[in-house]
This record gives C-alpha cells, sequence and structure tokens, in this order.
RNA sequence: GGGCGCGUAGCUCAGCUGGAUAGAGUACCUGGCUACGAACCAGGCGGUCGCAGGUUCGACUCCUGCCGCGCCCA
C-alpha cells in the first residue's frame, strides 16, 4: 500500500460516518423492516417525497409491488413491516394508509441535527466519491470514483457557432460541473469540427486573401461572411472548385503549405470560440480539444482492425460493415461505410476512432456525447459496431444523450444554409443589452462598472437558465421572449433570492454565523427538507445527464426562501436572540446552496443587484 | 416504406423505478411596499394528460393500434 492510500484510508471517522441524506437514510430502514418482516432482500422500498402534507414527509411504496408479487394481500404485508420499522428518533409518526402507502412524517428535532450537520459540511451534505485507489473493491458502486469523458460543444470550425450550439455546449458543462462535484474525474472532449472537404475552400478562398496582402485576422474576423464569399466563388468562379478540391487532397496528404493555411484558419476560428466560452462562462480549454483531425492518424488502423477481424467488408469498392445486429424484420441490415470507394474516410470512422483512444488511451468508465438528436442513430450504430470490434469494452458505459434541435416561431427548423440562424455572440450580445436597460431602470445611479458586471451575469444567466431548466429531448421553439426573460422562475429569480440574503448579512452587520438552526415555522421546515435533498439531485443529474432537475430544485429553494422570507423575519423588532441567529444560519445555508448549485450551471451570483 | 423522438392549462414547460385530489412559470383577475430589497409575496381563473383499447388494487407513466408533428435512414 503505498504512503497516499494510507493517509487517505482512516479518514473513515465521525465526520464520513454521520450519514445527510434523508432518503437513503429511510431506504435503509424500511428494507430492514421489509427482510424481517420476510420480504426477500433487494426488495425496492420506493421512499420518495410525499406529495401531500397529510401523508407526511417521506413515504414508503415498495410494500404494495412486492405484495403484488407475491400475490398476498399488500394492507397487511405493510402492516408487518411497519412494526418491523425501527425510526426512534427520526421519525415522530408512522402511519399506515389506503392499499398500503406508509407515510412518515420526521421528527422536527431530528431534521434540525441532520441540517447543522449538513451546515458544517463543506460539500453541503454532498458525499465525494472515493478519493482512493478506483480498483479499490471497498466501498459500493455508487460510492467509486469513475473516470468519464464528456463529449460536449463541438462546434464547426468552418464557421461562427450559431444558437444551435448553445445546448450541447452549456448542457455538457453543467454534467461536466456536477460530476466534478460528486467528486469523478472528468477528462473534457471538444470535438471540434476541423476537417472535411469544406476546408479546401476555405483555404483556397483564404489564400488568395493574404496573397492580396490581407491579414489573416482580419480576412477572418467574420466567419460568417468568409464562409459565404468562398462558398459564391466555390459555385459561380471558374476554376475556383477545383482549386479547392486540390487544396482537400493537397491537405489530407500532409502538404506543408496547405497545412500552415489550414492552422491559420483553425486557430483563428477557435479563438471565436473560446470568446463565447468565456462570455458563457463555460469551462472549455484549448487543452480540451480533440477535433476530428487529430484522428487522422488512427483512422486507417481502425478500418484495418475491422477487416482484420472481419466486421467491416468490402462492399462495392468501399469498405463498410452490416448491422445485422440492428437488422429489420425482413433482415435488411443498416450499413455503416468506414472508408469510401476512393480511400477517403467518414465521420463513422472518426467516431470510432474516438470510442477507441477513449476507452483505451484516456481510460474511461463512461463516455458520455452531447449531440442534437438527429445523430442518434449514427451514434447507436457506433456503438454498436464499436462494441462489436471491442473498441468500447463492455465495462466502458457509452451514453449519447440528445438533444432537441431549434426550431423558428413558425415551427419549422432553422437551416443552417438559408441564413436564418442567428449567431450565438449576437444572442448573448442581446441578453445583456436587455439585462443592462433593465438594472438602469432600477438602478438609475448605478456606475457604468458595475453595471457591466452585472448586465453580463444577469443576461447570460437568464439565457443559460431558459435553455438548461428544459428536459425536453424533443424540438423546442427558440423565442427571444422566454429566453431573455427576467422575471418568474428565471436565473434572475435565483440571483435575486442570493442577492437579498447577502443584504440581510450586511444589514445584521456579520458576515456569517455558527449558530445552530431550529426549526420553528413551517416555511423552516420546509426549506429544511429542501436543503436535505441536494444530493439526490446532483445524482439525478449526473445519471440522467440532466441538468433541468436542478434549475428546477434551485427555483424551488430560492421559491420555498421567498415564502420563508415573508413569512419569518429576521431582524425585525421583537424577534428573540436565538431565533434571530438559527434564521441567519438558515439563510447562510441557502445561500450557499443557491451559490454552489447556480456554479454547477456556470451562473454567477452577486451581493446586489 | 423502415426506424427514432414528441403530443400535458391560452402560451412555455415539470411530472422521479406505475401510487393517493396532475404541478410550476407566463398571460388574465384580486389583494399586499412610511420596505429585514415588489426582479417579490398571498390568493383566484384555467386540464376529456392526442384518440381508442389492454395490463391492475391503482396508468400522464407500461403494452397494442390509430391520428398529428418532427427528425434520421432508404
Amino acid at each position: 500500500m503505498s504512503i497516499i492510500d494510507a493517509k487517505i484510508e482512516p479518514n473513515n471517522n465521525d465526520k464520513e460516518s454521520i450519514k445527510m441524506n434523508i432518503k437513503s437514510i429511510l431506504s435503509e430502514r424500511v428494507s430492514a423492516a421489509m427482510v424481517a418482516a420476510g420480504l426477500p432482500i433487494g426488495t425496492n422500498p420506493a421512499v420518495s417525497l410525499s406529495n401531500r402534507p397529510q401523508f407526511g414527509d417521506y413515504q414508503a411504496n415498495g410494500v404494495m409491488g412486492a405484495a403484488k408479487k407475491l400475490k398476498t394481500n399488500p394492507r397487511e404485508l405493510a402492516t408487518k413491516v411497519v412494526e418491523h420499522l425501527d425510526l426512534a428518533g427520526i421519525a415522530d409518526k408512522i402511519e399506515l394508509a389506503g392499499p398500503g402507502f406508509i407515510n412518515i412524517h420526521l421528527d422536527e428535532k431530528w431534521l434540525a441535527t441532520q441540517l447543522n450537520t449538513v451546515a458544517q459540511d463543506d460539500h453541503i451534505g454532498v458525499a465525494q466519491r472515493g478519493c482512493g485507489s478506483k480498483d479499490s473493491s471497498q466501498g459500493s458502486l455508487q460510492d467509486r470514483q469513475q473516470t468519464v469523458v464528456v463529449d460536449y460543444s463541438a462546434p464547426n470550425l468552418a464557421k461562427e457557432m450559431h444558437v444551435g450550439h448553445l445546448r450541447s455546449t452549456i448542457i455538457g458543462d453543467a454534467v461536466v460541473r456536477a460530476l466534478e462535484f460528486r467528486g469523478d474525474k472528468v477528462i473534457r472532449q471538444n470535438h471540434m469540427g476541423d476537417w472535411g472537404t469544406q476546408f479546401g475552400m476555405l483555404i483556397a478562398h483564404l489564400s488568395d486573401k493574404l496573397a492580396s496582402d490581407e491579414v489573416a485576422e482580419t480576412a477572418l474576423s467574420d466567419l460568417e461572411n468568409f464562409y459565404r464569399e468562398a462558398k459564391v466563388r466555390f459555385d459561380n468562379e471558374e476554376g475556383f472548385a477545383d482549386r479547392a478540391r486540390a487544396d482537400v487532397v493537397k491537405l489530407q496528404s500532409g502538404d506543408a503549405g496547405s497545412a500552415k493555411l489550414w492552422q491559420q484558419f483553425i486557430d483563428i476560428s477557435i479563438a471565436h470560440s473560446e470568446e463565447i466560452y468565456a462570455k458563457l462562462n463555460v469551462s472549455l480549454k484549448r487543452s480540451d480539444i480533440m477535433g476530428e483531425s487529430a484522428y487522422n492518424e488512427d483512422l486507417s488502423i481502425v478500418v484495418d482492425g475491422l477487416m482484420a477481424k472481419e466486421i467491416a467488408v468490402e462492399s462495392q469498392g468501399a469498405k463498410a460493415v452490416f448491422i445485422n445486429e440492428m437488422a429489420n424484420k425482413d433482415g435488411d441490415a443498416p450499413v455503416l461505410i468506414v472508408q469510401k470507394s476512393g480511400g477517403g474516410f467518414l465521420y463513422a470512422t472518426t467516431d470510432l476512432a474516438a470510442c477507441r483512444y477513449r476507452s483505451g488511451k484516456l481510460a474511461a468508465d463512461r463516455i458520455i456525447i452531447f449531440t442534437d438528436a438527429r445523430q442518434s442513430l449514427h451514434f447507436k450504430q457506433v456503438e454498436v459496431v464499436a462494441r462489436k470490434a471491442d473498441l468500447l469494452p463492455g465495462h466502458v458505459g457509452y451514453d449519447h444523450c440528445p438533444f432537441g434541435m431549434m426550431m423558428g416561431d413558425d415551427g419549422k427548423p432553422f437551416k443552417t444554409r438559408t441564413g436564418g440562424t442567428i449567431k450565438l455572440a449576437e444572442l448573448l450580445d442581446e441578453a445583456i443589452s436587455r439585462a443592462s436597460n433593465l438594472i438602469k431602470e432600477k438602478n438609475p445611479d448605478i456606475d457604468a462598472v458595475t453595471l457591466a458586471d452585472l448586465s453580463e451575469k444577469v443576461g447570460i444567466g437568464a439565457v443559460k437558465f431558459a435553455d438548461l431548466s428544459k428536459n425536453r429531448t424533443s424540438d423546442y421553439i427558440f423565442n427571444w421572449k422566454t429566453m431573455l426573460s427576467f422575471e418568474g422562475a428565471t436565473a434572475p429569480y435565483l440571483q435575486y433570492a442570493y442577492s437579498r440574503i447577502q443584504s440581510i448579512f450586511v444589514k445584521a452587520g456579520v458576515t456569517q454565523t455558527q449558530a445552530t438552526i431550529a426549526i420553528i415555522e413551517p416555511q423552516e421546515k420546509a426549506l429544511a427538507l429542501k436543503l436535505l435533498q441536494l444530493e439526490d439531485v446532483i445524482d439525478a443529474v449526473i445519471s440522467e445527464c440532466t441538468p433541468n432537475l436542478l434549475c428546477n430544485y434551485l427555483y424551488e429553494l430560492a421559491s420555498l426562501y421567498m415564502s420563508f422570507y415573508e413569512a419569518c423575519p429576521i431582524l425585525k423588532e421583537g424577534i428573540e436572540a436565538d431565533v434571530k441567529e438559527s434564521r441567519l444560519a438558515l439563510c447562510q445555508l441557502v445561500a450557499k446552496t443557491l451559490k454552489q448549485g447556480l456554479d454547477i450551471l456556470g451562473i454567477d451570483v452577486m451581493d446586489r443587484m
């Protein structure tokens, strides 16, 4: 055992051993009672939040399902389970209701104890996945650290990023941060589109611009224009298309001059993307870029491997895989071409090479890819072939996480080439400018520096939250109004809740408190319950790749806080000192949770707004 | 033609492994600022969960068939 292991090993003491997750505590107890009542080990207790106050705080519904399987009376079985259910000190009432619901009313003193433990915890109650070696046989699967490769954003470098790139970029980034917060090892992969025939046209055009003494940075300051110009020449100008095709061949055969032009183009395009990432508060760095071109050397290796294993076969001069696993009723198998008859490779080849690289060199336990839903079939095919060829071993998870595409107000999709797309940079500037107007309206005397800072945080936050809070894998309609709204379930609402709390601390003349929280009013209890659910939410976000669950959670938390704020005075006259201290501590924990949660979404908070 | 996804309040969307009376926001209507910050709060209005069957103690959730929309493959 190494010294590092030895040091980490003994931290399994007091603080670690205190469980803070209510749902898992209750699940354990109910499971034990179910076993004691004669049910098989592993029966799902189905503990969940109660949907109505009269049904307690949590309810266990697992007995009914179990009774069905055993063909016994659910009510009688539930009675037996309740008899064995030991929740001494945790619940002050356990009720049996309906066909076999077990309703649990938590003890408020116990709830407060849990809450105070969370308040003292660095990770606000979210347990850290194993800091030890990941191949350790100790600890449950839940607690083991994983290496997760996350492929997201992946813009096409031939053009500027448009609104369609928003989802992949910010959803991916939120999932990445959630994974890191839970303690997993994340490797970001920005699979940028930096290769392909269109670059021949772009290089040829750039070459002419440089020949007429233009500087690359200037020529490429507007990528959309540049692309359009090149396309016009490609379609109309005598001889240009042939030059463009020749340039592609030269580039792919490693010609130094072409490579230099290409590199110039790529560098400037990446710089454009980086501006967007910085503005969006997205954590992608240049070192995370692993573009399509990075796999050039691997493509023939992959194809050779497929041929050697006889997974791929020659077909009409091309090399292709007939995927029998995905054949339809008539036995027709879809075909995945991995090398064209002319020798060229395709997206499928690159994606297979990426599987190989990620599960091999990067040693991924799980690979997550965020792209729009149109690529679902493609990735399904890639996975089947990669698994068959062992480019993706069975123990490596492969999650293609699709999302709907951006539609116009008319319900028809935005087509990239019709010119109907909105540049991402324009959307973000619009958001910031609208936020600026609103802030000026509410704070006429604000100084320019503060205004600029707030506008960016509010505007960008609003855009991100509007998108992140939607789960839909179906298409969604792009709408300026909803995207840039500052009222209701929006980022500014959450930011407002946070700054209200900061304002209270300023008024109270303290920066922080170590006071113990007591639960008195129903609004305080509701907040306590919500605060103790963070780990469940983070876990759901991670396993399903759905940041909208975190958005919902944070909105509900902020909303409960607003109700608490109205109902429970803190600094007003006649409030006892210990009540004031308790409420300040509760405020502090809410603020900490909001800040952390929003940070996972890549949304900033501010002390004043 | 085959496959995938989606139809929930006027609009935008939640709805966790099937659970009790389907929830928010917005819009509209009523109240609440000599203030712990009204970008807020309290309340009201608003739904045959696309349609029709099936599975069962129980279906927005699972199964089947239709209808409509979108996408992918051919």
